[in-house]
DNA sequence: CCAATGATTCTATAATTATCGAAATATAGG
DNA sequence: CCTATATTTCGATAATTATAGAATCATTGG
């Protein structure tokens, strides 16, 4: 994962709605949410849920498919785990780490940047 | 790691300058860096370093203390471990998580979040 | 083909964030 | 005390992002 992705995937995250309707989705699993279905959960007008699934699905982190007349959103784990991965191994830069929860250090590149 | 301070973070870390700054403290270790070398280091004016590091210090995801003239910041890797724990509990939401890289699952609730 | 449903795109507006020069503040040294 | 250095704060402006109703597009069922 490259710089700028990782930008664009943590501006993703960084907005109220978009971090509650990413977990909603994490919460979820691979069956996922439609779009209004999130919208109401969310409390948020339609128009407005699908500006920020657009900018969730730009940056990577959910993709989307048509269910009849519903679009289906899910969580691309990969992504999420690629963003992860960039953050350890950015987090810490080579040096020591406080070893408890994250920062685990995965050698060097993620395999997979989606 | 409560919601808002997680969104605050990690629009500290969405951003170009910003994210080159966090990564450049990260490497530059406990020691830390001055405003001004960081304002150098990257090539962006006095005034817009301070402004970015003033978000990156109200997400908590940097410290600052005086040195003499200088004022030198440096990473505070508890709050990074914070974010990721977040992050890491909230990316799998107790459903199963793709084992290899990130999301490691630390139990529930992060010891020390700044 | 028509009406109903689910979602996106359009449009306008508000709100937030970024940029950067100039002025102000703090510290050190002569 | 005065000057130089390091940084922040101020102020004005540009750019980006968020909000939400209305219009449009796609799919389904009768």
């Amino acid at each position: 994962m490259d710089g700028p992705k990782v930008i664009r995937a943590l501006g993703a995250l960084a907005q109220e709605h978009r971090l509650a309707a990413y977990r909603q989705l994490v919460q979820a699993g691979p069956d996922g949410m439609a779009a209004g279905a999130l919208a109401e959960a969310l409390g948020v007008p339609a128009s407005s849920m699908s500006f920020h699934l657009a900018q969730l699905a730009n940056a990577g982190l959910v993709v989307q498919r048509r269910q009849s007349r519903s679009i289906i959103y899910s969580a691309d784990y990969g992504a999420m785990n690629a963003l992860m991965s960039y953050m350890t191994e950015n987090c810490c830069g080579g040096a020591q780490c406080s070893s408890g929860s994250a920062c685990d250090s995965t050698p060097t590149e993620a395999k997979d940047a989606a």
